[in-house]
DNA sequence: GTGGTCTAGACCACT
DNA sequence: GTGGTCTAGACCACC
């Protein structure tokens, strides 16, 4: 896994992105164990207390839970993981498609434009 | 003119992200004043200081410049602007398309998306 | 205000109720402001972390919310505290009413004690 | 016999709770042999340790004794088991009823609360 | 060794 | 001076 993260946005939210996206696609299993907060965090290059706060996080979207002392846990719901992944993809989207018509583009050009990609 | 901002990042760079968009849509034309700080601001409902930052920012990328005691005037340079705005449309672009490659979307998946907007 | 902690529970937990006691009891009045979290966190004699940690906490159920660089406010929707009381008090009353029945103590005997207190 | 646990106090705790609720209920007769550690430990879900934690904890309030290679066993003086009865109803009444004083309520509104249930 | 909590102390963006 | 974030390092209950 490779991390890295921009400096003008909390860490531990992009953290939180960056878990998910390794969680819709597969990278971490539905029931999967997670590694230890601690082994996380030293991957990531970052302080346990952070890893800890994004996980925290995930967990509040139910899309992670954690057992005490045994360990943290993928859900198993594939369903609330294809939500997850439509409400983010979705909301990219938008937001994505939104600057692009504040530079006066039209659906068109935005499409050639990914075209050429 | 709308002011909205997330709370996930520095005001003073959504504020420069969105006075460049004035600028390459023309609501703020080639070698015009800019209104002065004081006033940008609290139209922008935000600390003069915080407008103050934005603009300087915007000055250290030639697409703004300042004349002392006469105040800041957009660049007259229209072809700064359109690159700049290639610049912004491009560096957008491939970073969507990177993320939603990230969530295994293809092209042709994306396009499809987009056209449902 | 009095602040006193039993070490059985996560001090930030029991912040959190006694701060939701103190806006219940309008000792926090809606819509007002909160001492910074370095004052709160040293008048309770705890460390500014755990504090914010409380007030974050906090801020999830809606009873209270932050502006940036601004201050910490208690919400002044009169309606959602008393929601929090009606739930807060429920809860306890019926942890406490099924704790007595497990002691084999009928309503009736429940009542008798409360009268001599 | 039915365990669960809330996550916010250590689980040997709320064992000892538990456990002298089925005393106090005569769940377990004064003078009973308890199951074995192992037993009770499996039965309640719970890590063996925890369980002789929870255990050794009763002992010192002398309400469990054990004799080495026999087992432990519930004491036999049903006066104690009474005393601790009261005092643990005690304790929880007041507290509880600390707590409703904490949000203004009176012991009629009190009373009338535990009415309903 | 695991998650959870807590402290002490620091820096940042913003008012 | 305010809320927010981050680090470093510690201790606890539990497995």
């Amino acid at each position: 896994m490779k991390w890295s993260f921009s400096s003008d946005r909390a860490i531990y939210l992009q953290l939180v992105e960056q878990i998910s996206v390794h969680i819709i696609c597969s990278t971490y299993l539905p029931g999967e164990k997670l590694p230890s907060v601690r082994d996380m965090a030293q991957e990531a290059g970052v302080n346990p207390n952070t890893m800890q706060k994004a996980l925290v996080e995930l967990e509040n979207t139910d899309i992670v839970f954690s057992k005490k002392t045994i360990g943290r846990f993928i859900t198993e719901d594939t369903q609330k993981i294809k939500q997850m992944k439509e409400e983010l993809v979705n909301k990219k989207t938008t937001v994505f498609f939104k600057e692009m018509q504040a530079f006066n583009l039209t659906k068109e050009s935005i499409q050639k434009i990914i075209e050429t990609l």
